[in-house]
This record gives structure tokens, C-alpha cells and sequence, in this order.
RNA sequence: GCGGGGAUAGCCGAGCGGUAAGGCGACGGCCUGCUAAGCCGUUUCCCUAUGGGAACGGGGGUUCGAUUCCCCCUCCCCGCGCCA
């Protein structure tokens, strides 16, 4: 949500803003217009309020003098009318304005670039050498800006799907016939791969300070209205049925959640959890969109890096959340680049946001893999959490950045690290606790 | 799931129909050569702000007036039951 003193002294800014994202500034007139006439019903009600409360204190003392306050009595009764009246509207009002708030996306970081959507995403850093097919050379090159390294490849990569149920190390048939499709079994030595890169995910969090968490799977309405913007998210939340509980589509939910309704030590932030979780997600609007194999699923598992930190700081935690995640796929050896989001593309939570794109060299792509934001005080301020700063209460900034969605980035090592004879090179990292080289 | 007891400010904690004590912590000031102690003030939110309004887990009710009485809900604690 954004500030409403905003919307008051300094609109421009979100005029500005809403331009930038190529969104219609209408909400932002409706939201104006909202406010000053909640503004004019408040003080008209606390008029009468301060106009009722002078009569029931004269009640509380003619009562104690031992005088008969019925006269008085009558006349506070006629004003609670009029304020009842009052606090009808006002209420109304307030439901109307605050949902329309709540709708306004956040003010667009003024270095994004500007575009009305992904096209205009910019690749801004390449990182890696990687393994190109003869035939698909070209359009690395063009993908990579030919700022990165390659070693041309003389097979023919196989696609992750098929890899991975020729060496039966999933199941995807089976789970569509139990579950439906996007859902996976995964097998042997790839279950084993998955928890080992989690385990070096948590570890190397940790080392660098987070505070690890497992949330809670499942979060209540209000706590995930709190997080994002619910209207938003509906179509990708899956209900419990016959509770007020939905799956959570990202630990960033509950992590942010966790600090509710609090007020934190200005020596204690900044906070930075490390959250290990399943992933829900229906999908709704993928239709068509990568339908075959574990690239994108109704389920999965992630850590993600998340801080609460000071205003001030959140445009270095940002470089920093971002510089984790490099590191880790550097670990891993896997090749990718960095994509400057752009402002048609942020999405309404974030102020601005780079998402880390591996190469996948059987789609012969760089897809995402890690999407890190700053949200400045826009989930702060709904979740009311603040820090006690000199000048009073403050909101914090909170960003988050993945750290490893687990089925994408075993896709990422699946079709880097394939040999010809269809066997998996380990990355270095994780042959220790693997136990093995080769899968 | 059943019975009993709870929820008050950042934290602790009194009040139990007449309009939120006190303590701790934090911040500002005074006093000190410096520190400590001491003293004074501030320390929930909203509003067109020397003022006014709201707020005692949440929602409703009774009343001129509710932290206090009544009803519903949530969560916590104790006991019983059930159970990985």
C-alpha cells in the first residue's frame, strides 16, 4: 500500500509513476477523491464526538454533586443519532478508499527501464561460460549481447524431460494420473540432488547471517492480504476447503507476515530470514506455457532470502540479496545473466526488480530462475511494521529475492551438466554430499 | 473435542460502570570534567492539529458513559480426551 500523504501533498509522484508502468491514472483520481471526502465526513463526526463527550462528562459530574442529569441525558441521546448517521458513511467510505489504495501499484523505482512489458526487460550482466549446441549459436550470441563465454557443443542436448524419465529419475505420467498435470515424482538420485542443493542453499544463508525459517504451509486471508495484494494472487492461491486457509504460493508470504502488527529495535534490523517451503501455484494463466516436464509446476519447493530493513538501506540489501543469488549459481556453475525488470513488468508489490535468468541450453534460452525486489514500505505499511527510529515510528522496507526454486534450477544442472551418454555431472559443490560425481 | 483460567501500550503489570495507575526499556533535556545515579519531559493510531477524535485480543449488545456487565469469534495457558 502506499502512503497516503502522498496521494495528498505530492500526487505527481504517483501520477509519474502510473505513466512510467503504462497504467491507467484513473485509480489514482478515484483515490483522491475518495480520501478528501472521508477527510470532510472524519471531521464533521469528530465534531460531533468532542460536542457529545462535553455533555456526558457534565452527566459524570452532576451525578456525583447529586443533581439530576435527565435533561442532560436527552440531549446526548439526540446527538449519538447524528453521529450514527455519520459513522455509516464514514465507514462505507473508508471500505471504498482503503480497497482502492490498496489497488494503487508501488511507486516505480526511477531507474527501471521503461516499457509497457516484458520486451523491454534489460539484460544488464552476464555471468558464466556455457554450453551451446552448434546449431543454436546465433541466437546465443544475440541473447547474450555477445558479452559471455561459450563452448560450442557437438550433441544435441537432450530436453530435461526427456533426460529425466529415460533415466528414470522422474515420473510424470504417474503423478497426472493421481494429481493432473504440471504436478512430478521425482526419483532416486534427483530427490537426493534436490535436498543437497537445499542443504547448501540453507547452509551458505546462513553463514551470511539470515535466520533460517520454515513458515507455516498455509496462511489465512488476512495475513496473505497483508503480504500481496489478494484480488491479485487469487487466481494463483489454492483454498483448503470448508477453512480460511490457502497454500502458500511463496515463503516471502509468511516471512513477511511474521513481523505483523510489530514494532522492531532500530539496532535489530535489519532481519534477514532464509525461508525453506513448499510452493503452490495454480497456474491459471499459463495455459500452453511450458506444459511438459518440472520447469513449471503447481508445486515446489524454494528458499528464498527475505529483510526487513531500513528505509535508508533497502537500495543496498537489494545488491545485496541480488549478490547472494549470483554467488550461489556461481557455486553451482551454472551460467546466467541479470535482467533490469521493466516498469510495465514489476508487478504492483515492487519498486523495482532484477530477475537471474540461467541458460538452458536445450531450449537453448536463458529463463528465470531468481526474481529479487524491492518493495520499499508497500508490504510495511499493510502489515504495520515498523521500527522506533528518532523521529517516531517508521515503517521499514522489506525486499525479497529467491535463492533457488528447487525444480528449476535441477532443470538448470540436468541440461547444463549432461553428457553425451545421458548421465548428470554433480556440481563440485554438492558431490560431498551426494556422495557421488556423476548421477 | 470437553472443562477451567487468561489476553491492558515496545515489555511487565494495576484497574473490574464515571473516562487507562505504576514499573522496566527507549528517546530528548537538566545536572555533572566524563560515566553512573538523580530530576523533568516524550514514548498507540487518525484528522485541515496550541485543538479534537479513536483505541484495553477482534466483532456486536446494554448504558448518558464500558477496560469493567452480556453475547459471538480468535489466540494463549492448565487439566482431560485423541494422535502422527
Amino acid at each position: 500500500m502506499i502512503d497516503v500523504n502522498i496521494l495528498r501533498k505530492t500526487p505527481e509522484i504517483l501520477f509519474d509513476s502510473q505513466k512510467r508502468r503504462f497504467q491507467d491514472d484513473k485509480i489514482i483520481k478515484e483515490a483522491i477523491k475518495l480520501d478528501s471526502d472521508w477527510r470532510e465526513l472524519l471531521r464533521k463526526s469528530n465534531d460531533l464526538k468532542a460536542d457529545k463527550n462535553k455533555l456526558v462528562r457534565e452527566i459524570g459530574e452532576k451525578v456525583r454533586a447529586g443533581e439530576n442529569p435527565d435533561s442532560v441525558k436527552v440531549r446526548a441521546s439526540e446527538i449519538d443519532k447524528n453521529i450514527g448517521d455519520y459513522e455509516v458513511k464514514l465507514r462505507e467510505i473508508e471500505t471504498n478508499r482503503d480497497d482502492i489504495l490498496r489497488k494503487i501499484p508501488n511507486i516505480a523505482d526511477a531507474g527501471a527501464p521503461v516499457a509497457k512489458d516484458d520486451s523491454g526487460n534489460l539484460p544488464i550482466y552476464f555471468e558464466g561460460r556455457a554450453k551451446v549446441f552448434k546449431g543454436d549459436l546465433e541466437s546465443f550470441v544475440a541473447q547474450s549481447r555477445g558479452k559471455m563465454e561459450y563452448d560450442a557443443s557437438s550433441f544435441k542436448p537432450q530436453s530435461h524431460v526427456d533426460l529425466l524419465v529415460k533415466r528414470n529419475l522422474t515420473n510424470l505420467e504417474n503423478a497426472a494420473t493421481v494429481s493432473g498435470s504440471r504436478f512430478y515424482y521425482l526419483l532416486g538420485d534427483l530427490v537426493l540432488l534436490e535436498l543437497s542443493i537445499e542443504h547448501f542453499a540453507l547452509k551458505f544463508l546462513q553463514k551470511k547471517g539470515f535466520t533460517l525459517v520454515e513458515p507455516p504451509f498455509m496462511l489465512n486471508k488476512e495475513a496473505t492480504n497483508g503480504a500481496t495484494d489478494f484480488t491479485a494472487f487469487e487466481d494463483t492461491l489454492y483454498k483448503v476447503e470448508g477453512e480460511d486457509l490457502y497454500l502458500i504460493a511463496t515463503s516471502e508470504h509468511p516471512i513477511a507476515a511474521y513481523q505483523a502488527n510489530s514494532i522492531l529495535e532500530e539496532t535489530n534490523l535489519p532481519l534477514l530470514y532464509a525461508g525453506i517451503s513448499p510452493c503452490f501455484r495454480k497456474e491459471a494463466g499459463a495455459h500452453g506455457k511450458d506444459t511438459k516436464g518440472i520447469f513449471r509446476v503447481h508445486q515446489f519447493n524454494k528458499i528464498e532470502q527475505f529483510a526487513f530493513v531500513k528505509p535508508e538501506d533497502s537500495k543496498i540489501y537489494h545488491e545485496k540479496l541480488l549478490e547472494n543469488a549470483k554467488e550461489f549459481y556461481r557455486a553451482l556453475e551454472i551460467p546466467f545473466r541479470i535482467v533490469d525488470i521493466a516498469t510495465g513488468d514489476l508487478g504492483n508489490v515492487a519498486s523495482r526488480k532484477f530477475d537471474i535468468e540461467a541458460w538452458y541450453p536445450a531450449q537453448a534460452q536463458f529463463r528465470e530462475v531468481v526474481s529479487a525486489s524491492n518493495v520499499l514500505d508497500y508490504q510495511a505499511r499493510r502489515l504495520k511494521v515498523r521500527y522506533r527510529a528518532k523521529e517516531g515510528n517508521l515503517f521499514v522496507h522489506t525486499l525479497n529475492s529467491t535463492l533457488i526454486a528447487t525444480t528449476r534450477t535441477l532443470v538448470a544442472i540436468v541440461e547444463n551438466n549432461q553428457q553425451e551418454d545421458g548421465t548428470i555431472v554433480v556440481p563440485k559443490v554438492l558431490r560431498d554430499s551426494m556422495g557421488k560425481e556423476v548421477i
